[in-house]
DNA sequence: GTCATGTTTGATCGTTAGATCAGACACTTG
DNA sequence: CAAGTGTCTGATCTAACGATCAAACATGAC
C-alpha cells in the first residue's frame, strides 16, 4: 500500500514518473500538466501515480528535489575538481558550469520562473528549501571577490537576476530562440559562446565606460 | 449577439476583463487561469467573458494584443522624445526605457516566458504577430553600432536573450525576488539602478578584460 | 507450489473547467 | 411609452481533472 518502491520495476516506474513530470511540470505550468498526460509519457496509466506519490502536489516536489539534488551534485563535483584554482577564476569556471547545466537541463529555470511569478506555497517552499542556499553561495562568493578588490561590488539582487536572467533565458525560452532566431541555442558551439558572453560581461561589472 | 462592445458600460467591462485576464494568464499560465477566476477580478460573471470575447484563446490573443500595443506606443514615443541625439546614445536610452517598461508592466515578459517554453499555436501566434518586430528592430540597431565601430559585434540571438534575460527577469520573478533578497524590484531606486546596470553590461560587450 | 508483498490496472467518484442558451435588464431611439 | 438593441445573468451541458478502490498481476520467500 505504502508508496515506498523497494523491488526494481518499482522503482524504474518511479524514475520514468519522475522525468515525465519534470518535463511537464516545467514545459506546462504545475496546472497545465495533469497527472494524465504524466502518466502517458510515462508509459503507465493515470492511478499509478497517485500509488508512487501521494498526490499531484507531492510528485511536484519530488520531481523538484531530484532536479535540484542534479544540480547540487554538479556544481559540487566541478568545485572539487578546482581544487588550488585561485578563487576569481574559480569564480567564472562555476558560473561557466552553472549556464552548461541551465542548458543541459533548461528544466530547472523553467520549474523556478513558472512558479516565481506569483506567491504562493509552492514558491515558498521552493525558494526556502532549494532556491536559498544557491543564491547565498552566489552571493558570498561574489562579495569576497569585491572585497579583494577583484571585482566591483554589486547589490545582491541585481547581481544575482543578472547572472541567472543572462545566462538561463535563452535555454528557458528555447522553443521560442528556434522559431524567432532560426538558431538552436542547445547545440554546444552555441551554449559554449553564450557562456563566454555571460562570464566576460558579469566579471567586468561596472569598469568604467570609455 | 455579437461581441462588438459601442454603449459605455460594454467598453469599460471589456477593459475590465481584459485587464484581468493580462493579470492572470501571466501570473498563472493559460491554463492556470480560468474564466471564472478573470471574470471573478474584473467584477462579472463568467458567461460574460465569453459574451465579450469568442473564446478562452481570442481572450488570451486579445490581452496580448493590447499590452504590446502599449509597449509599442511606449518605445513609439520615447524614441520621437530624441530626435536629433546620436544612434549610440539613442540606443542606450531606448534599452534603459525597455527595462522600465518591463518593470512597470512585467506581465509582458510574464506572458512570453510563459508560451515560450513550448513550442505551440500560441507561441507561434506570439512570435509572428508580435516578437519579431521587437526582435528585428534590436537586432538591426545594434548591427548599425557594431558596423560603425561604436560596440563589438555579438550574434542577433545571444544579444537578444541578453537584453530581455538580464532587463527583465529580476522583474517578471519579483515574488521570487521579494521573498529570497528581501528587496522589491519595483520601487524607482531599484529599477533605475538595474537599467544602468543593464546599459553597463550591455554596450561594453566585449571590450578586452583587464 | 503456496503464500505474502509489492506493483499495476479498470472503473468510477466528486469537482471544476469552458461553453451555451434562454431570458432578464438597461438604455437609446422614435 | 413602446420598440429595439446592446448588455448581463442563472442554469446547465459535456469534458477533463485529481483522487480512490477493489481486484488482478508479478515477484521473491519459504
Amino acid at each position: 500500500m505504502a508508496a515506498i518502491a523497494s523491488r526494481p520495476a518499482g522503482l524504474e516506474t518511479r524514475r520514468a514518473i519522475l522525468d515525465a513530470a519534470l518535463d511537464l511540470f516545467s514545459a506546462r505550468s504545475f496546472d497545465g500538466a495533469s497527472t494524465r498526460a504524466i502518466a502517458g509519457i510515462a508509459g503507465v496509466t493515470q492511478p499509478l501515480v497517485n500509488y508512487h506519490f501521494a498526490g499531484k502536489e507531492e510528485l511536484w516536489r519530488a520531481a523538484a528535489d531530484d532536479l535540484f539534488a542534479r544540480l547540487g551534485a554538479s556544481m559540487q563535483q566541478r568545485l572539487e575538481g578546482l581544487r588550488g584554482v585561485d578563487e576569481l577564476t574559480t569564480a567564472k569556471l562555476l558560473v561557466r558550469h552553472f549556464v552548461e547545466f541551465s542548458a543541459a537541463n533548461p528544466q530547472l529555470h523553467r520549474l523556478i520562473m513558472q512558479e516565481s511569478k506569483q506567491a504562493g506555497v509552492r514558491l515558498d517552499w521552493l525558494v526556502d528549501t532549494h532556491v536559498r542556499p544557491l543564491y547565498e553561495n552566489t552571493v558570498a562568493t561574489f562579495g569576497r571577490l569585491a572585497a579583494a578588490g577583484q571585482i566591483v561590488a554589486v547589490a545582491p539582487a541585481h547581481l544575482y537576476y543578472l547572472i541567472t536572467g543572462a545566462g538561463a533565458t535563452v535555454f528557458v525560452m528555447a522553443p521560442e530562440c528556434v522559431r524567432l532566431t532560426g538558431v538552436d541555442p542547445f547545440t554546444p558551439e552555441f551554449v559554449s559562446a553564450h557562456a563566454d558572453l555571460v562570464v566576460d560581461l558579469l566579471f567586468r561589472i561596472p569598469t568604467d565606460p570609455s
